[in-house]
DNA sequence: GCGTCCAGGTCTACC
DNA sequence: GGTAGACCTGGACGC
């Protein structure tokens, strides 16, 4: 079943800001057509895989869906992904008043792509440590490719944690080419399919975020970065979730090219409070959006 | 084509 | 608490 409607974003919202936010675009079931300008993909829902595919027009998105669901359903979760219920005033007025980072309150931006489940996000995170860009790529499309559900028209969601729990370490390694994660990944599989670790509970978690961060570097496999990664899209932002590519990145903008310790790094953002994660990524991303 | 080196973030053992 | 080495893959490089 295919349907199409539109949802309301608002002047103040931008579509391609949010959907080209960081690199999560670039991982399936995401993908980004760049000749119309347009985010796909998919999702489990109580009867099936949903695919879909919304453009900008406007104040408006334009969605495509495919698959047995509402679109309240539907609605949700492109309005999940895209962070648009996100309130970033108090954001935008730190922005707005820093000349270097006023781009961001005048482009909309600091909106970061996150996946329908935290689930997701927490397998994607694992799989862009200690490796390059294109081997999270691999991992992650071998993921989809060998262990997700197809929807009516043959595209695939991202496993769940069933899916990910019905192969062995070895299929892990073998067919997913995740290496010494492998054993993490099904280890984590295998806890949340049990039902002994609930990650979506992290979305509304009243923890202070130092024990939060505590509770996610349980995981094994997760540590500082991937856990601050995570936690930048459940929408807290304390951290910076530092990696080489940011530290490098830095380096060139604010310290002459020279390396310096991470502890500079954390200085020069702590004036955004609770929103250094987020300023430094936006503050790193500018040339993206030039 | 083959072998070697390196980058990448986290874990574990050790001090 | 801090540090060193191992983990594994793919890309770059030299031969």
């Amino acid at each position: 079943m295919k349907r199409e409607f539109t949802i309301d974003c608002g002047p103040d919202f931008s579509f391609f800001h949010a959907a080209k936010s960081h690199g999560w675009y670039d991982l399936p079931p995401f993908k980004f057509d760049d000749d119309d300008a347009s985010l796909s993909g998919a999702f489990i829902a109580e009867r099936g895989v949903i695919s879909f595919c919304v453009r900008g027009a406007g104040d408006k998105l334009k969605v495509t869906a495919t698959g047995q669901t509402s679109e309240e359903v539907v609605t949700q979760v492109v309005k999940h992904v895209l962070r648009m219920e996100d309130d970033l005033t108090d954001f935008y007025t730190q922005t707005r008043s820093d000349g270097a980072m006023n781009w961001v309150t005048e482009l909309n931006g600091g909106r970061l792509l996150r996946s329908p489940t935290v689930w997701e996000d927490l397998v994607k995170s694992i799989c862009t440590t200690n490796c390059s860009w294109g081997l999270t790529r691999k991992m992650v499309g071998n993921l989809v490719e060998k262990l997700g559900s197809s929807g009516s028209d043959g595209i695939k969601a991202f496993p769940s944690p069933g899916e990910m729990a019905s192969v062995s370490v070895d299929f892990y390694k073998d067919e997913i080419r995740a290496g010494y994660r492998s054993a993490y990944l099904f280890e984590l599989a295998d806890t949340v399919a049990s039902g002994k670790l609930d990650p979506a509970s992290w979305m509304h978690s009243n923890l202070p975020i130092a024990d939060l961060k505590k509770e996610i570097k349980k995981i094994k496999g997760v540590g500082d970065y991937a856990a601050e990664n995570l936690l930048k899209l459940l929408g807290r932002y304390d951290g910076l979730a530092l990696d080489s590519w940011l530290r490098s990145q830095f380096y060139v903008r604010h310290n002459g090219g020279q390396k310096c310790s991470d502890k500079k790094i954390e200085r020069h953002y702590s004036r955004y409070g609770a929103w250094r994660g987020l300023a430094i990524w936006c503050d790193m991303t500018e040339d993206w959006f030039k």
